[in-house]
RNA sequence: GUGGCCUUAGCUCAAUCGGCAGAGCAUCGGAUUGUGGCUCCGAAGGUUACGGGUUCAAGCCCCGUAGGCCACCCCA
């Protein structure tokens, strides 16, 4: 029985479990260079306030799921909190670095964990891995398609090709409140009919109910009033644009007027990436959307902005799902073994010479045969062994292909340059 | 935060009705003192998640706690 053990709802990500996630790095960090994105870090976390006003007080991830923490000596009033999310770090940072006197838009992206504390489930922890882009500074809305085959190519060129993209639009002040008083006002008028869990939530979040999974909600649902109908002129109009900008690109995407999206600060285009999994499977890969009053919130001037965050930890989940060959962890070319079990300095010493010259090589250190070296060297997928011995008094050590079990004397000397063009080859 | 199912060695799992806690894999060592993948032998590894209760006797029955999974809630 251990100790000690990884807090609830985290874990840790051995050898094998944490090579996705680098892979997954690679494409994130590569793709959104090319599309002329800028990686930056914000702190894990952050005045609680700033995800407060930004995300919202009223909204699940404020009040249930923001994990607090306080320093347990000094002087700080001030409390703290984990990140939830990205967004609302990265426009506090836009705003005290004074970015809106850089060219505008802003393209900005990080990778890193966030943390919810939340009730664990399989693709739902306590501390995850989210990749973030964010454009902030650009009110047009080629900039929101740019977003969305961003996202979309991610998926595709880390192995999921059955990724859907779902699209709507929920408005911005002009439209949204009469819209939601509209919609309580129908559900308020059909209450007789809401299951007792949906009759409570429409004191709270009315929106909600147009994503119910009671089956009993599906006609009341289909027959309610739908935000895309309730746009303003000027939402419409950028509703159209995005959707013609994806068009044009050949991007396929789903109309979902019942998409609302679990942060205050949305507004207008909202979008999420799903995926139809296996029973119990987190389905929501990713999401974002437009968030043009969130610069303000935080006390910058009025400024658009809009992003998405995907959830690694459900990438790596749904490859697996999909049968996808899990990413080759790093492997050393050669093994540095010996004869004698008391020369661990000689091995040493011709190990640290190939790895000074750039070769991944492993080291066993061990007192144990010669025998057994050689089976870890194998174990370990090393291509060679080289094997220290007597031969070592005229410069010389045995260079074994461990796949072709065939080995010659090479002098050390010779050696850099012979498992260079191994290794390139 | 609510409800359900689950938890035995590092991993995957056995253990009949409540009656001596086991196997395979992995680890380490030996067979083989300078040559691997196969084979054979051996060692180590357990407060049966934790705490209590019932019983002559608990891995097994009961209660509580923790953790995992699932459905909600919500979301990545």
């Amino acid at each position: 029985m251990p100790t000690f053990r990884a807090p609830r709802g985290t874990r840790d990500l051995l050898p094998a479990d944490r090579a996705p996630f680098t892979r997954l790095e690679r494409i994130a960090r590569d793709l959104a260079l090319r599309y002329g994105y800028h990686e930056m870090e914000t702190p894990l976390f952050e005045q609680g306030a700033v995800f407060e006003r930004g995300i919202g007080e009223a909204t699940d991830v404020v009040e249930k799921e923001l994990f607090r923490v306080a320093p347990s000596r000094g002087e700080e009033r001030e409390r703290w909190a984990l990140r939830p999310e990205a967004t609302a770090g990265i426009c506090r940072a836009y705003v005290e670095h004074g970015m809106q006197t850089w060219p505008q838009p802003v393209r900005l992206t990080l990778t890193g964990p966030m943390f919810r504390y939340d009730r664990p489930q399989a693709g739902r922890y306590r501390q995850f891995w989210q990749w973030d882009v964010e454009a902030i500074g650009d009110p047009g809305p080629a900039v929101d398609a740019e977003l969305v085959v961003l996202g979309a190519r991610f998926y595709r060129e880390a192995g999921l090709d059955d990724v859907e993209v779902l699209l709507n639009s929920i408005g911005d002040a002009t439209c949204r409140p009469a819209y939601v008083a509209e919609l309580a006002a129908y559900f308020r008028r059909h209450e007789a009919a809401l299951p007792d869990v949906e009759r409570a939530r429409l004191a709270t979040s009315p929106l909600r109910l147009l994503d119910s999974k009671e089956p009993a909600m599906a006609a009341l649902v289909a027959a309610a009033p739908k935000i895309t109908d309730r746009l303003c002129e000027a939402c419409a109009a950028h509703f159209a644009a995005v959707r013609d900008h994806l068009d044009a690109l050949g991007i396929p995407y789903r109309i979902e007027p019942a998409l609302v999206r679990g942060l205050d600060y949305y507004t207008r285009t909202a979008f999420e990436f799903y995926r139809h999994g296996a029973e119990g499977q987190q389905q929501a890969l990713g999401g974002g959307g437009r968030y043009d009053g969130l610069v303000e919130l935080l006390g910058g001037k009025p400024t658009p902005g809009i992003g998405f965050a995907l959830g690694l930890d459900r990438v790596v989940l749904a490859l697996e799902a999909a049968g996808a060959d899990a990413a080759p962890v790093g492997t050393p070319i050669a093994v540095v073994v010996g004869a004698d079990p008391a020369d661990t300095a000689g091995r040493l010493a011709v190990a640290t010479r190939l790895r000074d010259a750039g070769l991944a090589v492993g080291a066993d250190l061990s007192a144990r045969r010669l025998g057994r070296q050689l089976e870890a060297a194998v174990r370990d997928g090393a291509r060679f062994a080289v094997i220290l011995g007597d031969e070592l008094g005229d410069g010389a050590v045995q260079l074994r292909d461990l796949d072709a079990a065939a080995q010659k004397l090479v002098l050390v000397d010779d050696l850099v340059a012979l498992l260079r063009r191994k290794s390139a080859g």
